[in-house]
RNA sequence: GCGCCCGUAGCUCAAUCGGAUAGAGCAUCGGCCUUCUAAGCCGAGGGUUACAGGUUCGAUUCCUGUCGGGCGCGCCA
């Protein structure tokens, strides 16, 4: 509807052209609004603002200028003139309803668009330290990362879900420790217990496990425990298998699948980090400093130089995390997109001056970073302070159980990632059903009854009928929810193109909203068969466009409730 | 001190990347179930968009400064 009326727009500046009101080599753009406010019209533009200095007259005047010259068209009622000089636009109920067809016809793929066209793009998120549970935090990375894919894949992209473990680092000598001690009976505060050591009671269920001899099965190995405590690195393995299976099934419990578990330390066996390092001292990017090994980060914006390689021969974190993304660019992916927490926003700027320093051809701003803020969580009216070392948090599975995995991945993704959001452990369980995900699910159930309804009664709903009377729709309430739902395919774009899934959790709510309010004020079925078949294509069609906005978002669609 | 993200109703958050009278939910108050699901609908109250300037037809949005909050600022990850 926007691009028939931007070409109607189009239309009239041209033969304004054609005429000398406006000089031939003008082209202001031309933008479209949905309105807020009914009696602005179905949808306005501003063009006659843009573009009245260009015709030497006032906004007001030139839009008058503007709404004669324009064209006639079977879409449009009429044209008004308002406030500084917008031009409102009042299209005809048939083409406002149009969009019914085009949902039932669509089905699923309704509200998609093939704007990727097919190309690859890998969205990394979650990538949690295989060293403790996973907390909120980590749940709204799974929520927003795997919706972002969702997003993409509606938007033609062809995602890969990718998470990076963490398995080569200093923390993982911590873990196995901090297993070590418990193993023998350390507990935290004990004689012996080191200083960095994990606190969290799982680190007791851990050594448990190992000294029973229990065996490890998780996403790609198997570990079996050696019930010796002094053996270290069979600790270590059997640990890092334990905590690897418990993530995994939070995030199945999440519903939130991966394609690819990608492991820090192939990096280091593959010899990736080594390769990476001499490219860049090579390049010219190095410096020894100290013993250390310098790379010139502040050539590519940052503050400071970092270090690389420590006086101890170890490297430092960012280290194969450039090598992982040259893999990834190697891997071709030309589009990547990590979704982190905002307490790793100082690994952007090292991380793309690595890429950069390697000379591949990578582009500058490469990857994408889509970083959320810190989830509060507040519990008994005070907020609990998220500490690992403490083992003091809430977890993902504690979340998903009290409110549930819909729930929860709702009040995950509503929210813009740039946001911090405070999650009330009390408010989401005594309230749960005044969650608003149940609102937008509520909308859907409802429909779906109308039609359980209509087959009790004995009656069937004659869908080409339906389409076929749909001028009968003549109530304001059904023309509006019509434009709303002509609107999605915008939404998913716009959604996609800003890496905002929490843009499509607001149009649903407000589609919702939309739906219950007509609900309430015209009955469905009545006996007007074809005013009843119209009627029911209309709600068929925001049923069809609930389901696909809630498939974006990874949550369940019910038939009844 | 420096960098990043923010500051919108009592609370939690939106606002279609500069548009018209800033919107929802929760909470408060008042109505609506013998008719398709009341997990719903209708209505009321609640705002100097932290503050001060600037840019222009027009600013919650962009720029500068001040104040306030979160997160980073390690040869940890």
């Amino acid at each position: 509807m926007k691009q028939e009326l931007i070409a109607l727009i189009q239309a009239t500046l041209d033969s304004l052209k054609a005429s000398g009101q406006l000089p031939a080599d003008a082209a202001p753009k031309i933008m479209v609004d949905n309105t807020k406010d009914k009696s602005h019209g179905d949808y306005a533009s501003n063009i006659a603002m843009v573009s009245s200095k260009l015709a030497g007259q006032k906004p007001r005047d030139w839009a008058e200028v503007l709404v004669n010259a324009l064209p006639t068209s079977p879409i449009l009622k009429k044209a008004e003139i308002a406030g500084p000089g917008f031009i409102n636009f009042f299209v005809t109920e048939a083409a406002s309803l149009a969009v019914v067809d085009t949902i039932l016809n669509q089905g699923s793929r309704y509200g998609h668009n093939d704007s990727g066209k097919g190309q690859k793009v890998q969205v990394e998120f979650v990538s949690a330290n295989p060293t403790g549970p996973l907390h909120v935090g980590h749940g709204r990375g799974a929520a927003v990362g795997d919706c972002l894919a969702r997003l993409l894949e509606a938007n033609g992209w062809h995602a890969t879900r990718e998470f990076y473990y963490n398995d080569a680092g200093q923390q993982i000598n911590n873990l196995a420790t901090s297993v070590q001690c418990r193993c023998k009976g350390i507990a935290p505060g004990d004689e012996g217990w080191p200083e960095d050591g994990y606190q969290g009671e799982y680190i007791q269920d851990v050594a448990n496990s190992f000294m029973r001899g229990d065996t490890i099965e998780s996403a790609d190995q198997s570990f079996t425990g050696t019930k010796d405590a002094e053996d270290l690195e069979g600790i270590r393995h059997f640990a890092v298998a334990y905590l690897r299976r418990e993530q995994d099934l939070d995030l199945k419990a999440f519903e939130v699948d991966f394609d690819v578990y990608f492991l820090e330390s192939s990096l280091y066996s593959e010899g990736k980090v080594e390769e990476t390092v001499t490219t860049l001292i090579e390049n010219g990017y190095t410096y020894e400093d100290g013993g250390a090994l310098w790379l010139k980060t502040t050539e590519f914006g940052d503050d400071k130089d970092r270090v690389m390689r420590k006086t101890d021969g170890g490297y430092t974190y960012f280290v194969p995390d450039v090598a992982y993304h040259l893999n990834k660019w190697q891997r071709g992916f030309k589009r990547v997109i990590n979704e982190q927490g905002a307490d790793h926003h100082s690994t952007v700027t090292r991380v793309r001056a690595g890429l950069q320093a390697l000379k591949a051809d990578i582009p500058e701003g490469y990857p994408d970073y889509v970083l959320h803020q810190m989830v509060t969580v507040m519990k008994g009216g005070e907020e609990v302070k998220l500490s690992k070392r403490a083992g003091s948090y809430v977890t993902l599975r504690d979340l998903i159980d009290e409110v549930g995995r819909d729930a929860t991945r709702y009040f995950l993704t509503a929210r813009a990632a740039t946001s911090q959001l405070t999650f009330d452990i009390d408010l989401a369980r005594s309230q749960s059903n005044d969650n608003p995900v149940y609102y937008i699910q509520y909308a859907h159930a409802r429909v779906c009854s109308i039609l359980r309804k209509m087959k009790e009664q004995g009656l069937q709903w004659d869908r080409e009928n339906g389409l076929a009377k749909l001028d009968r729709l003549a109530e304001e309430q059904e023309k509006l929810l019509a434009n709303q739902l002509a609107r999605f395919p915008e939404v998913v774009s716009i959604a996609c193109v800003q890496n905002a899934p929490h843009q499509i959790a607001n149009y649903l709510h407000e589609l919702a909203s939309s739906f219950h309010g007509y609900y309430n004020n015209h009955k469905t079925i009545v006996d007007d068969v074809d005013l009843r078949d119209a009627r029911i294509a209309l709600t068929q069609a925001a049923k069809q466009v609930i389901a696909n906005g809630l498939q974006i978002l990874g949550i369940s669609a019910p038939e009844e409730m």
